[in-house]
DNA sequence: CCCCCCCC
């Protein structure tokens, strides 16, 4: 197992010197304190057979694989690709070198190993005469793949000792992925990707200005945000697409909320940044870069979570004008409704002057980086925020391709909408109420929505209607005084009139089963096909049209959208489900669901 | 040092 490691490599690379491919052994792994909020770092133990080093860090993008069990003692590694950097300590001796590694691969595990390789010692320090320090003569078989997509043509070790800045064509720049706040030494070559516009803030710690661009090389991305007198200074220098040598920023941890970028850390200009722009556009630093996730796997995405995605822009409802609630801003919004060779619909929700400029003609292909999944109705859409990039008909690959797919697609294409519609219109899955119960639908934390075929049992008409609060927004039943005047309790006010609203409890059944369910007012308007106010006036009247509003869809076969959740009583727990909607069944549908299900379980589905 | 990003 000796023969794996490589000898000497800790000295060259805590020299200075190159060692391509160190193949190291982990002795030990410690997290190094951090403060609240920042990302867990470890700092490593590790022997290369002859010498331990223990000034060895992971790069954060690396720590999941720690956390995962794949870096425990005696595991045997192979570093693709690291950097040294200077820290001076508040001593006398000097700066200290540390090694991150930024990348690497698992050659053994720990648990294969079992043991530590050699009697390892300190190395000394650096001053060791250099002829001991030379890589052996057959180093380690260069890595075939290494996961970090750097290729600058400088080797594995990352420079640290730039600080010809003042020319920009200083050649040496350092890769974006290699940034830290330990190391403030750095150039880097990169392009603008995107550049928001300049926002203003004020609130009880102050007021300012600032703006912010996503910038990237062929290593990776990070986000930069100027403040104040860096909006003067730096506003109109960068532009978006061009290319520019920056140095001298302060690095701190990235806020994963606000940004989809692959980068632990984000920037911020101070009055020591310098950019330079670089003239002549190096072809080599790449354009945006997406993290495209498929349309049909928005479903999985949580609520929150900034994703990148691009689709067909299949249609676009109407300009709407809206006033937040939060905030009383008047507000401007569209939904546009993308698709994807995954089959799946899904909502992008555009603001203001977004919202407005969109022209959906020819149905172009819309690229987001950084839209916002939110969730309604059990349907997951996506919401453009500040920090999301919004091209159309972007010129990559990506794009092309569904163009072509777009434009070779037949006009019944089916999708499925991952999204619920405002109406409450259908999305997500469908089930037998039978499956729907051995599903345990309604169980978890949050509501389940589903879709059924289903036929009207039996309608309990008695108290299916009450007076309630005649003030818009609020629907508490009233309480008749007797004297032509109805209390609200909630409004704590009388009222001369009322209005009817609908609460309706059904019974539904299917082949396999049968359930009770609850129907508040809209669906139960929609269903009966009917007014409250009216179907209460009935009821007043004893009309014989009171009977016959629910005779009429008694037996009668219905398209529902059911919500099921848990609901407890004290210490007794019940399955609730509420209609959400009610449609005619829609028979072409139901024949296409059908038939694709009976493909599934005879085994010839595609 | 922002970090609000809205609505059904």
């Amino acid at each position: 197992m000796a023969d794996l490691l490589t000898p000497g490599a800790i000295a060259t690379i805590m020299n200075g010197d190159e060692y391509p491919n160190p193949v190291v052994q982990i002795l030990g792994t410690k997290p190094v304190p951090c403060k609240e909020g920042q990302e867990q770092r470890y700092r490593l133990l590790i022997s290369d057979g002859r010498h331990l080093n223990s000034y060895t860090m992971l790069a954060t993008q690396l720590t999941p694989m720690l956390q995962q069990g794949e870096l425990v003692d005696y595991t045997i590694i192979k570093i693709t690709n690291h950097l040294v950097t200077k820290i001076n300590k508040n001593d006398d001796k000097g700066p200290t070198r540390i090694l991150v590694i930024i990348d690497l691969v698992v050659v053994k595990h720990g648990s294969e190993v079992g043991e530590k390789i050699g009697n390892p010692c300190h190395a000394g320090d650096t001053n060791q005469p250099k002829e001991a320090m030379q890589p052996p003569t057959t180093p380690a078989r260069p890595s075939s793949s290494s996961s970090s997509s750097v290729s600058n043509g400088t080797g594995n070790r990352r420079s640290i000792d730039i600080t010809h800045f003042n020319s920009p064509m200083a050649s040496k720049t350092h890769p974006i992925v290699s940034l830290s706040p330990y190391q403030n030494n750095w150039v880097i070559k990169a392009r603008v990707m995107t550049k928001s516009p300049i926002r203003t803030w004020s609130n009880a710690k102050g007021e300012g200005k600032l703006f912010s661009v996503d910038l990237v090389d062929e290593s990776g991305e990070i986000r930069a945000t100027g403040f104040r007198d860096a909006v003067d200074k730096f506003y109109e220098l960068l532009e978006e697409n061009k290319v520019y040598l920056i140095s001298k920023c302060q690095l701190k941890m990235a806020n994963k909320k606000f940004s989809s970028l692959k980068n632990d850390y984000e920037m911020t200009f101070t009055d020591d940044t310098r950019i330079v722009p670089v003239e002549e556009d190096d072809t080599s630093i790449p354009t945006i870069q997406y993290n495209f996730v498929k349309l049909d796997a928005i479903q999985d995405s949580a609520a929150g979570q900034l994703i990148d995605f691009v689709g067909v822009c299949k249609a676009a409802g109407d300009i709407v004008n809206l006033t937040s609630r939060t905030t009383n801003r008047e507000l401007k919004k569209r939904d546009l409704t993308l698709v994807d060779q995954s089959k799946a619909a899904v909502t992008l929700t555009l603001w203001g002057n977004q919202a407005e400029d969109f022209n959906t003609d020819g149905n172009p292909i819309v690229a987001v980086k950084g839209g916002k999944v939110g969730e309604f109705n059990g349907g997951k859409s996506v919401s453009l925020i500040g920090g999301s990039a919004f091209h159309i008909n972007p010129d990559i690959p990506e794009a092309h391709r569904l163009r072509g797919w777009y434009d070779g697609l037949a006009g019944d294409t089916k999708f499925t909408s991952i999204s619920a519609s405002a109406d409450g219109g259908s999305s997500g899955k469908w089930c037998t109420l039978a499956e729907a119960i051995d599903e345990k639908l309604g169980y978890g934390d949050k509501a389940d929505y589903f879709n059924t075929y289903t036929t009207v049992m039996h309608v309990k008409t008695d108290r299916c209607v009450y007076k309630a609060c005649p003030t818009p927004e609020c629907n508490k039943k009233v309480i008749d005084q007797n004297t032509g005047q109805y209390r609200c309790e909630k409004c704590n006010q009388e009222f001369e009139s009322f209005k009817y609203r609908i609460m309706l409890s059904m019974n539904i059944g299917d082949f396999s089963g049968t359930q009770w369910v609850t129907l508040f007012h809209d669906a139960a308007e929609e269903m009966l096909g009917a007014k409250g106010d009216q179907i209460g006036r009935w009821q007043e009247e004893e009309s014989s049209e009171f009977g016959e509003v629910f005779k009429k869809i008694t037996l009668k076969p219905f398209t529902l959208r059911l919500r099921a959740k848990v609901e407890n009583y004290g210490d007794e727990s019940r399955l609730k489900m509420v209609v959400m909607s009610a449609k005619p069944p829609d028979y072409k549908d139901r024949c296409r669901r059908l038939v694709a299900e009976i493909k599934q379980l005879a085994g010839l589905s595609s």
